[in-house]
DNA sequence: ATGGGCACCTGGCTGC
DNA sequence: TGCAGCCAGGTGCCCA
């Protein structure tokens, strides 16, 4: 489910009811998750408080007072904001209850989310130890891009989706940037010139900007954590618009598949 | 190092 | 109505 703009909306909607609590309790519903939660799980998280809620790449990072719990939430999982208390539905796997009386609820259909708790430095963990710039850092940027690019042959979808080049970049916007700048996402990133990578680099940043203003993207499942849907989908220029005219020019928009994921582009304005 | 394919899992929709 | 088949926002891992 989650990119990186919906990952961003949740953190933000978490941060500010967590941070400063406690946990008093977690309720372990379902421990298989994308790797089991370990038995002593809840034990590691109970009585901690919560110092903040970060985020890095599709990854939340809650930093406790002796470790950091790391979630990700997969392509169908949830992290809601909801009073002690409240029935637990099906797929609601993890319960953090706060001293406050909140309770921070998983919920995730498909079981691909993970938590991990860890006592070292979340960036160090080895999911996140190798992971690529953030895109709305600068540090990203089109000189960075181009020379990650070089006499590489992977197509451009799938290159601005590989977390060791750039994070965050999922199914939906990795088709909404490329359309924003321009760029077929067949062509070879090798063969694509430095300006077209300033326009994408462009493009990723403002289309992930102008998502997380929106609330991010729903499609089925994705709620934040009042539980309301994102409303960037009517923002969308091509991705599950196939047969749609093109928002710029009229032409109807096309659906290949490139590695198992449909692409959505515009074969007039992306060449 | 790079690229390609599969695996993990449930649910919703389509078409027979 | 039932059921098979396909598709879905991610990403770690294995193989060539």
């Amino acid at each position: 489910m989650p990119e990186l703009p919906e990952v961003e909306t949740t953190r933000r909607g978490i941060a500010a009811a967590m941070t400063g609590d406690c946990i008093a309790a977690v309720v372990v519903r379902e421990p298989r998750l994308r790797w089991r939660l370990p038995g002593e799980f809840a034990a590691q998280l109970r009585g901690q408080s919560i110092r903040a809620v970060r985020r890095r790449a599709k990854y939340l990072l809650i930093d406790l007072e002796r470790g950091c719990l790391i979630v990700h939430l997969g392509m169908s999982g949830s992290l809601r904001v909801l009073p002690a208390m409240t029935i637990a539905l099906k797929h609601d796997h993890v319960d953090l209850i706060l001293n406050s009386g909140a309770c921070l609820r998983f919920n995730d259909p498909r079981r691909f989310g993970s938590m991990h708790y860890t006592t070292e430095a979340p960036e160090q963990h080895a999911l996140l130890r190798k992971l690529a710039p953030e895109p709305l850092e600068n540090d990203f940027n089109a000189a960075y891009l181009a020379a990650k690019a070089k006499r590489r042959k992977v197509a451009m979808k799938q290159f601005v989706m590989n977390g060791n080049l750039v994070v965050g970049v999922g199914n939906i916007y990795a088709s909404e940037a490329l359309f924003r700048a321009g760029i077929r996402p067949s062509r070879r990133a090798g063969r694509v010139k430095k300006a077209e990578f300033a326009k994408l680099v462009k493009a990723i940043k403002t289309v992930l900007s102008a998502a997380i203003r929106s609330g991010g993207t729903t499609l089925r499942d994705y709620v934040n954590a009042e539980g309301t849907p994102g409303y960037f989908r009517q923002k969308l220029f091509v991705y599950d618009r196939k047969g749609q005219p093109c928002r710029k020019c009229g032409t109807a928009i096309r659906q290949i598949a490139q590695g198992q994921r449909s692409t959505y582009y515009c074969p007039t304005c992306q060449t």
